[in-house]
RNA sequence: GCCCGCGUAGCUCAAUGGAUAGAGCGCCUGACUUCGAAUCAGUAGGUUGGGGGUUCGAGUCCCUCCGCGGGCACCA
């Protein structure tokens, strides 16, 4: 935010150096000071002292970088906007003139408000996929993750100033599909789920799953079944059209209680034939090789690379039968996104990290084809949603917990909690804050993690609301809401510099807010959600420290209106951290 | 076997190659006649898995070993 602060100084060094002859480094990188207690921003010699020593001059590099230190402090005096300069320790510190950036910090965040921490505009449109469930099956909270994580990095991206789309990918056809099918049609001829569709869904699929283990010589009853679907058969397209939409149903309703929204579907089944189209290429063009009916459809990567070491391996691209596999869909899909969207520079895709390998042998595959599209195209890759026991989730096993049960326990727990602690709410107005709280609380910790790191889900953490979570930085944002609901109807947004000396917790506060736009510039370059998360609860924690050490109402006039004006700063930065992480911010709880 | 990721306080996790490795939970001790105690203050807890190396400076980069997880020809 004090960019011509930097530039001015950054110059005047430049300067200085090559006058006095002091070889430059490229860029001065300047940050924040650590442990001041004040506000400033800091940068160090020791890279342009250990230059020098490179170029044969004796010295020791940290008495070195000092000494440049303290010559270009001494040289620059006290520039305009600080209150210091020091040299210390091979470091250059320079001090904010404090009440000044205060102003214009708070100043910018009343002016802007809920676009306080927007990016520019880039002009680049970005695709985000994820999501992906599968339809026939049930939504767990392994699914959750890839959901929560796409729909923040999609508000993060947005904000930061890119034009996201948003994609899912539901997998409507495969294996698992036409298993439920011949489930169906076997056992199930004519059934429709009352309630709790997508339970039901995922319950036929594990029993389909059972009577195959039982009988696995029905497989070949499976494989019927498959080549039906692949020629068309009117009764098993019509099933697959009505029961498919069964979970499209179910899945809708939890995207909406969850708020996450999408631009675009894409489905497997639809890029199925396209997909072979690009197979049947492949082959004529002697990249991929064809082995039916012996064997699939496959291209031998490293052999086709030179590689003498196993790097790509083998991907097979069909199969044996001429039915479409995962990777034959993902071959048109990574095309079709382009095609539709001409103006796209990126195509995103949040999947988990197990189909690392997956997706560098499609791009590759199609790198070797000539194909530009997978020059764009990055895989997101997170850790999985583990039970405790380093249990992997999976309906087959059974060993899931289901979206619907969390989300109805997380309510209910919230709701325990505001009745016990305000019980004086309004009935609706309880509702309303125990879905914020507990939709909150399911979010956070999937977002406050880093994207490597396996989340191991349990139903104590997942329903504990104390410590660094959600709702902390709600708590947080009432508290500011509730100062200010004391002050309605005063004019208080004029701010003006503010006369008293700061409190530490007021410049802390004040530092941590400057710093929201950098923040959500960098989540959006490294796709990290962790910045978002660790920001906003720094701000809140930096909120409580300041609620507790400065009092507002009661404040002398002046002091009042400034820190009225903070107040409702840190109420906008909180507010907007926590709409980036889909997380409400409620007015009271 | 080959490839990828992870290893930081008792537990769950942070930390642009920078100054003194930080939070939360849990334990113990305190603070509501004071803007909302879903809060706050304090105590205790570390050879950052081991060993080398690069660097003025390494939890972070490189090598190696150990431990854990995952992926490797017709699942998605």
């Amino acid at each position: 935010m004090f960019e011509e602060a930097q530039t001015s100084i950054t110059t005047q060094i430049q300067s200085y150096c090559a006058e006095n002859e002091i070889p430059l480094t490229e860029t001065i990188n300047w940050q924040p000071i650590p442990f001041s207690g004040e506000w400033g921003m800091t940068t160090s010699f020791f890279q342009i002292a250990a230059q020098e020593a490179r170029s044969g001059k004796k010295m020791v590099v940290p008495q070195r970088a000092q000494e440049i230190a303290a010559a270009v402090a001494a040289h620059l005096g006290t520039p305009p906007g600080f209150t210091h300069v020091e040299a210390v320790r091979g470091y250059l510190n320079l001090y904010f003139d404090s009440a000044d950036f205060s102003r214009k910090i708070v100043d910018t965040v009343l002016a802007q408000g809920v676009d306080f921490g927007r990016g520019a505009l880039k002009n680049e449109q970005v695709m985000v996929e994820y999501s992906q469930p599968n339809t026939h099956k049930s939504f767990h909270v392994g699914h959750l993750r890839s959901a929560i994580l796409g729909d923040a990095l999609s508000r993060i991206l947005d904000f930061a100033g890119y034009d996201v789309i948003r994609a899912n990918y539901p997998g409507d056809m495969g294996l698992h599909v036409i298993k439920w099918l011949w489930n169906y049609l076997k056992f199930h001829r004519g059934e429709k789920p009352e309630k709790d569709i997508t339970k039901w869904m995922g319950d036929m699929y594990v029993e389909a799953n059972r009577h195959l283990e039982e009988n696995p010589e029905l497989e070949k009853e499976i494989r019927e079944v498959y080549a039906r679907w692949d020629r068309r058969d009117p009764e098993i397209v019509a099933l697959w059209e009505e029961t498919r939409q069964w979970s499209l149903d179910g899945f809708n309703q939890m995207y909406a209680e969850l708020d996450i929204p999408f631009d675009i579907y894409y489905f497997n089944s639809q890029m199925e034939e396209p997909g072979k189209a690009i197979v049947k290429a492949l082959v004529e063009r002697e990249i991929a090789l064809d082995e039916r009916p012996e064997g699939p459809v496959l291209v031998k990567l490293d052999e086709l690379l030179g590689n003498k070491q196993e790097k790509y391996r083998v991907l097979v691209i069909l199969r044996s039968d001429g039915t479409a596999l995962y990777s034959t869909e993902d071959l048109a899909l990574t095309l079709k996104k382009f095609a539709d969207y001409p103006a796209l520079k990126r195509s995103i895709y949040v999947v988990d990290v197990r189909q690392s390998l997956h997706f560098t042998q499609v791009w590759k595959t199609m790198e070797i084809a000539g194909y530009e599209e997978p020059k764009h195209c990055h895989h997101i890759p997170y850790e999985i949603v583990n039970l405790p026991g380093n249990v992997v989730m999976a309906s087959r096993e059974g060993t899931i917990v289901l979206l619907e049960d969390l989300l109805r326990e997380a309510r209910q727990r919230a709701l325990e909690v505001v009745e016990e602690k305000n019980p004086e709410l309004s009935v609706d107005t309880k509702k309303n804050v125990a879905n914020a709280v507990g939709l909150g609380a399911l979010r956070f910790p999937m977002l406050a993690r880093d994207n490597a790191k396996t989340v191991t889900f349990d139903w104590e953490s997942a329903l504990d609301f104390n410590g660094q979570a959600a709702p902390y930085i709600q708590y947080a944002h009432v508290r500011a809401n509730s100062i200010l609901r004391r002050a309605t109807g005063e004019k208080f947004s004029d701010v003006a510099t503010p006369s008293h000396e700061l409190d530490p917790s007021e410049v802390q506060l004040i530092d941590l807010i400057s710093r929201l736009p950098a923040e959500v510039q960098r989540a959006a370059d490294e796709y990290k959600t962790l910045q978002i998360t660790n920001h906003a609860y720094d701000l809140a924690k930096a909120f409580n420290d300041f609620y507790r050490n400065c009092p507002v109402i009661q404040a002398e006039p002046d002091v009042r209106n400034f820190r009225l004006c903070l107040v409702d700063a840190a109420r906008h930065s909180m507010a907007n951290m926590l709409k980036l992480l889909g997380i409400q911010a409620p007015e009271v709880m």
